[in-house]
DNA sequence: TATGAATGAGGGTTCATTCAT
DNA sequence: TATGAATGAACCCTCATTCAT
């Protein structure tokens, strides 16, 4: 349910008022029980259903991808960008950080199904790198995450103190400073240009 | 009060009961009213005054260093992450970003408060990094929050997932690959290697 | 319905939901109210269409019996308790006594319906003995109630605490215990006065 | 709280609103809170604190006794009506005749704290009586539950039907016809026997 | 200053009732 | 006639806030 996502997103969990969705999405607050039989399940199905496809789109590039570990990288952090960062959905990651200590079953759903299989796409793109020998060895686990880390903030951002910030960065200019910054801290070969 | 923050930060704001805060903080429910006159009024006062002293010491900091600028990032991000990262204090990061929205006016403080005038000091050392020629030409603006990136994604990580995840990455490794990533793509010099 | 009768009987009237009843008589619940207008008027249907055919057997059966008062009387509750007592029919005794305050008119209904001409029967037994010298002369109003009270409260302990009762009696020699006390008493040497 | 008990008499448990008991009991709805977890747990105190004292009081009387068994039977019931028929309290029978079927632990525990204990005192009566020979032999057991049910059946009369009866009993003609009946039977000319 | 009993508005949930099919 | 999705009023329960002590 689209409406609970963004809503939950907005105000978290329990300041979220079944009302307010049961409003936002255009039915009665009754209704909301037919399909979800609490507000604890309603918050797991906006979840667990928003972010599965998500996942599902990058394996299949990084399945059909040919070409050198850079472009791949420049290409998986870009599909997820748009197909997860830009778009409503991106809002689950505001939500999981906010409520994963309130909910621990959801967190650890989270965590296998999303990290875990998130951060498999990016490894396999780094391993290739550093197998061709385009990118210098490193620990791939802690790069991982240092690779995802700009973009998880500019999301983050996004929800939480962007609309404070008058003067808000440019992401586009914000993306491709982190591409720069990573990509020449990362390549052996490209380091002469 | 620490008992509020730890369960701010644990819980989120409007999961959070008073009763749960007094009884932790070891004095009854009405005593809180003595020194806070409402709930989000003791919410503020916890962002506001755990905040600003880390900030002090930043600027202290950065006036009195000396050193090229390569030594002096190194030594700023360590500092910070020592005198808040490593402490309960970066609780309140992950606060803030689940409760910004439901307390525009606090974030809003916060941002003016805290985010720009914590960014300032990383601008600080960019702009004296590039100014002497250590560090390459970049939009500054968005290095400094490519810069900040990980390391706030590893405060956030210790207050949501963190728990989940049976093998955490070591934070010293993630900090280590985070400087090696970031110097070797920022540097001009040292390419060479 | 019996479907209704018999979850009225185990829940109460609030207790019981019409989805409930709707189940478990293998209807939807949009389909009771083809026959009832609400709840309320299948709780009264439920009632009055149990409990009439039962009255109108003791009737024909007093009109009809030839013999002593003993046998009228000790036949006369025999019957009863086959048609009604050892019936399912029996838990409207159960509900009435637990909803009469919620519904005064259908409490006025089994009264007048019920209560008096149940009454009846057994008061024109009485007269017979008293009259034809067989049953001592007492107060018939109350000995109405005395004679049929040892019943009433087999079926109430059915509907009620039964089921709680390990070591529960057996009904038959409940009941002739019953007659053996009503019609002997429980004394040995007064008698004779 | 006899506000509680009142109501949960008067219209059962489902039907009986917290707001009506609080408004009844002169407090506010979160006060109940305060000494009783949840609605059913109120139910159950009520139950059992309202009911133990009037068992007490029997036992004690009958370790007191001195006399004929025909008088102390006699002083038994009408100490019972006293205590317990003719208050409040007894609409606690009537209470648990609604309720067992939808609270077995409350059942079983007036069963066995209650009727066990209540039946044990007449039982001791009897026995006594038996065993002086001014009793005849009987189905002690099936007697005891013959001799308490017209008194049952008054209270449940009172708590249930009595208000649609214009005609209303006199309580006090009624017993004596019970003591009579129960004493002496119904029978003229089968004494000798 | 400190307490904790009392309050009552507000929210999650249930369920009798309706109605389009 | 029969269905079952949708409704919304009503109820139990929570918890921020107050106040007498």
């Amino acid at each position: 349910m689209v409406a609970a996502l963004d809503l939950f997103v907005e105000r978290g969990f329990a300041a979220t008022k079944l009302d307010d969705i049961a409003t936002r999405a255009g039915v009665s607050k009754g209704t909301l029980y037919l399909y979800f039989s609490s507000k604890e399940e309603l918050f797991k199905a906006v979840i667990q259903q928003g972010i599965l496809p998500v996942l599902v789109q990058g394996e299949e590039m990084l399945a059909q991808h040919q070409g050198d570990a850079r472009s791949l990288l420049q290409a998986m952090l870009m599909l997820w960008w748009e197909l997860f960062g830009a778009t409503n959905l991106s809002g689950i990651v505001k939500l999981m950080i906010s409520e994963a200590g309130n909910f621990p079953d959801v967190a650890q759903y989270y965590y296998e199904n999303v990290i875990v299989r998130g951060r498999g796409l990016i490894r396999e793109v780094l391993e290739r790198g550093v197998a061709t020998g385009q990118f210098r060895a490193l620990d791939v686990e802690s790069a991982i995450d240092v690779i995802l880390a700009p973009q998880m903030m500019l999301i983050i951002w996004r929800y939480s103190l962007g609309p404070c910030a008058c003067g808000q960065q440019n992401p586009d200019v914000y993306l491709s400073t982190h591409f720069d910054l990573l990509l020449n801290g990362l390549m052996v070969e490209e380091k002469k240009q």
